[in-house]
DNA sequence: GGATCGTTTCGGCGGCGCCCGAAGTGTCGC
DNA sequence: GCGACACTTCGGGCGCCGCCGAAACGATCC
């Protein structure tokens, strides 16, 4: 007995469903091709480049760059800001970044180790630690994670939340009060998959002042201007101090 | 004073960042298309859908829909079961759920409501309650996180995350147990973005387990073959004795 | 003022991909 | 067995889109 198909054409190709597939598509084929796939993964640094950085990287005329420039704007994924002959566009919010780590997080195998000396050691820098947007990654960002869910100031069991001892450790440790983790409707603790480790670290507000603080303090401090930082002297033994954190042993340094 | 552009070209198009561009436009170029965007809504009933069904319901002949759903399976996005003479496909895991609900999470306007009283009430049906993948969205949806936010059973400050007395309570109320929350990596609590009410609901394992359970006990009901569901009577009164919902005020009947 | 540089606009080329209809394969009902 | 049905494969047509180079524009530097 094979069962007659039942499910109803519940209507046709127009804006019936959650949101048209028109809109969905739209969207997507932002993003579907190479060269715009490239500007927005460049730009999950979290900063402003200009279209003509972005050509170079990505190895196109800048006439072209600028075409895909102006389709990422007008589609709400860019923000830009003249500022005389330059054009400098970055992510435009937390909630892109968070679309693209989504989509990123289900590219299925990681990619291969990178050949020669330079990129390997550029590469090795960037699993030991790097930003992700506006919030740590890398061993340091899943170390940094994992410790504050064993001292019980994250509870990743029932989902990613801070705990109550999580905000106040926030707000004594390091002087992050409730008032900064507040941001519009971004929530404060995220969880946001790592492409090297496979595994969640702190996104979110509470991230992001994180990032912020560590940079302030020069515990963290950034490598050349990519995305990549290392752990200062200062900032293993605060790390150390506040969380139990071994960075030797956890391959930070 | 302008200050030259500083950011590295720290390297090519080629497999350098997170993740290769190329991938990523892979992985978006398959929803970048209308009829496969449309495929993939409405898969995300959660159900099962025929190769005629989804063509029908997209308007292409079905030599069209036959070609999308190979590079939606092949690319990843959904699973297939042939029976018999028929194709069936879903979507591949909660996963792509999830990364459908992002994308759509982010289409800028919530869409019009639509014309004519059948479309309407339809609607209206969908809005008051409906399956999202495998948990509960709608008012529905929304109405059941707001009131375990209020009893303290979920914690939507610190993210979101089932707190202690949330899993007790859905042991001792709902005999979902520690076991049945346990699945993977995927998160026992997950807020998810709903379209109609621009508002998180309950998402994960805990969403999906209290969705299941619900339809068992026949507090809610599918109406139809759609996605959309009524709350029954006695899941009126359920409601109530549990989270001390009053459905009549809700809009939940 | 003129030269330079970063960016934009335009034309044109090439290719990919979406679509369909027609024909072929396998399954089910009689 | 034969027809009906669901789906797939194949060719071919059409349109869109990404790419570049050339030329125009505006800001900056000297």
């Amino acid at each position: 007995m094979t069962p007659a198909p039942t499910n109803a054409p519940t209507g046709p190709n127009t804006p019936t469903g959650p949101a048209s597939a028109a809109e969905l598509a739209r969207l997507a084929a932002l993003l579907a091709d190479p060269t715009r796939a490239a500007f927005c993964l460049a730009l999950l640094d979290g900063r402003a480049w200009t279209a003509g950085e972005l050509a170079a990287y990505a190895q196109v005329a800048p006439s072209t760059a600028s075409e895909h420039l102006t389709r990422l704007t007008e589609g709400g994924l860019l923000a830009e800001r003249r500022q005389g002959r330059h054009r400098y566009v970055q992510l435009a919010g937390p909630r892109v970044a968070e679309l693209l780590e989504s989509l990123t997080a289900h590219l299925d195998p990681p990619t291969t180790p990178p050949r020669g000396l330079r990129a390997a050691g550029a590469s090795a820098a960037l699993a030991r630690g790097r930003t992700c947007y506006d919030h740590l990654a890398g061993r340091l960002g899943v170390a940094i994670t994992d410790a504050m869910t064993a001292r019980g100031l994250l509870d990743q069991d029932g989902g990613f939340a801070l705990t109550d001892a999580g905000r106040d450790w926030l707000g004594d440790g390091l002087g992050i009060g409730a008032a900064a983790l507040r941001s519009g409707r971004r929530p404060q603790a995220r969880g946001c998959l790592d492409w090297t480790e496979r595994r969640p670290h702190l996104a979110g507000t509470a991230g992001a002042r994180l990032c912020d603080r560590l940079l302030e303090r020069r515990w963290i401090r950034r490598i050349g201007s990519g995305r990549a930082v290392r752990l200062t002297p200062d900032g293993a033994t605060a790390l150390h101090e506040l969380l139990g954190i071994d960075s030797a042993a956890a391959g930070l340094v």
